[in-house]
DNA sequence: TATCAGCCTTCCAGCAACTGGAAGGTCAAC
DNA sequence: GTTGACCTTCCAGTTGCTGGAAGGCTGATA
């Protein structure tokens, strides 16, 4: 099939899909007219990296995962791994996320609505923003 | 201070620093020496700046924070406005991180992570459904 | 006083991970 | 045989930095 059935199947822009086989992810056949030829398995492949780059997946990563997946000797270890370290990365994200929140709550209780310039959160979120 | 204070008191790159500089949101002074000049105050702002960088605000929204931040005469009815719209987006951002959370920490307990061939995270990647 | 490390300066290049556009080839249909 | 929707390559731009070169300033030491 023709890079624009492989995008709508996959999920991705074609331009993405080029991309990813100008940095080796995906290698397509083509035809006699130059056009990519793209099989069944290729779709599946860009599939997988459609979902993994949505799971917040590095390209190299992804990369790695690709290469766990085709090879047949795979150790489920690395891709727990891999898997593992992203949990604890988003972990961290949700944290500092809801640190923010709670600042930037304070700022918006400080906001009383009028015009005055002072506003002694503000002072507070000097000192103990870090 | 000069910048490898700033740098190291705010936990950003002097690179990062110019770099900020560069696209106005922040303007130390200068030196007779040529060299930057940063005031506690720049620190804050600093310090401010790679908090919410680091939590996936692009630095336009950023720019907004910081207005936000440190503009104590701003009309009160824009300011609690911006900080809301924020809000709001941090809201959806943890709920965000948390469902991807879930799903990939459930793959993660679902991997035995021994040297076995199957691996349910592996699986539900390549899963032509969804 | 010279010199040397370790700061600081500017400018230019490149990274990830795309995205957009130009210029042109191909194909199916009317 | 000419549209118009595809496809191709290549080049440039985006965001938010990061690295390096080339050179100036500073403070301590010989």
């Amino acid at each position: 099939m023709n890079i624009g059935e492989a995008s709508e199947r996959s999920g991705l822009p074609s331009k993405t899909i080029r991309y990813y086989e100008d940095i080796g992810l995906i290698r397509p056949g083509r035809g006699g007219n130059g056009y990519r030829d793209y099989a069944a398995s290729d779709v599946h492949k860009l599939r997988f990296l459609q979902r993994s780059r949505g799971l917040g997946f590095s390209v190299e990563e992804c990369r790695q995962l690709l290469a766990l997946y085709e090879d047949k000797s795979r150790a489920s270890a690395d891709v727990k791994g891999i898997a593992e370290a992203k949990l604890s990365e988003i972990d961290r994200k949700i944290r500092e996320l809801t640190e923010l929140r709670h600042t930037l709550e304070h700022l918006v209780h400080a906001c009383h609505g009028n015009d005055r310039p002072d506003c002694p959160i503000l002072e507070e979120l000097s000192d103990t923003a870090t």
